[in-house]
DNA sequence: ATGCCCGGAACGTCCGGA
């Protein structure tokens, strides 16, 4: 099975780069963040049309989260628990073959500090608890998206600049490991350890892409029963280089 | 020292992004 992750700043805009990608790649699974619509303004007919169903938390104009399969999804649930004030779309997760599969978005948390990055912090302490209950499953648990944390200094194209930055500081890099910590295995890290300029993000303004100046932000976690039939885990650098194309590049694992 | 580029909402320009 392959599974892919992928930030498609606005789906209804970036509808033809998605449908080329999935004609190319046939994914089994491919997970979306920042759809940036409405449940009803989703495009599931085109995709049903390309041959994926879909799963859809949106709210208008921000975040938005989806899950695109080949094989039909069972037991959805959206929204992250534990607050139940929380009326932003960053969380998705449902049930394909044995394994549950979530799509995030995490909060970007700048600037720092401020309101923003304790809704960031608070945002993730509720990630390690029910990715916590997840593991109790024992099951197989993909939990892919836009974590909006570069984990190392080996992820980011300038560590000294960012250092102070909400995606890099301290306390996003220590609920980052408290998840890996839990038992979580981070696949790109798993298969490329040594790899550097690994990135999966390239700022559309001053020239991030042609200069090669990104970050790597988007990730898959598995847990111990899905990182036992990890494959391959690579970055597809191609439709960051489109036309029209998303600031994010996807991300994909094959389970075996 | 600051903004650069995008999409959404909406039609003037601001918010959010990372």
């Amino acid at each position: 099975m392959r599974i892919a992750t992928w930030n498609v700043n606005s789906i209804n805009a970036r509808l033809p780069n998605v449908l080329e990608w999935l004609g190319c790649n046939r994914p089994d699974v491919l997970l979306l963040q920042e759809i940036k619509c409405q449940d009803e303004n989703f495009p599931s007919m085109d995709l049903k049309a390309a041959g994926y169903d879909s799963a859809v938390h949106g709210q208008k104009s921000y975040n938005g989260v989806a899950i695109l399969s080949r094989q039909p999804m069972t037991d959805i649930r959206t929204g992250l628990p534990g607050d139940d004030a929380d009326t932003q779309a960053r969380w998705i997760e449902a049930s394909i073959d044995d394994i549950r599969v979530a799509s995030l978005y995490l909060p970007n948390g700048n600037p720092a500090p401020g309101d923003k990055f304790d809704y960031k912090l608070a945002w993730m302490d509720r990630l390690i608890a029910h990715s916590k209950d997840l593991l109790y499953t024992e099951k197989p648990v993909v939990l892919a998206g836009d974590y909006n944390v570069c984990p190392t200094d080996d992820d980011v194209y300038d560590p000294a600049g960012w250092q102070n930055d909400a995606l890099c500081r301290p306390e996003s890099r220590t609920r980052f490991r408290r998840l890996l910590n839990l038992g979580y295995t981070e696949a790109y890290r798993a298969r490329h350890p040594a790899a550097k300029h690994a990135w999966t993000f390239w700022d559309y303004q001053a020239g991030a892409w042609p200069r090669d100046l990104g970050l790597r932000i988007d990730h898959l976690l598995l847990s111990p029963e899905a990182a036992d039939r990890l494959g391959e885990c690579g970055i597809d650098r191609d439709p960051r280089g489109k036309d029209k194309a998303s600031d994010h590049t996807p991300i994909w694992i094959t389970l075996s």
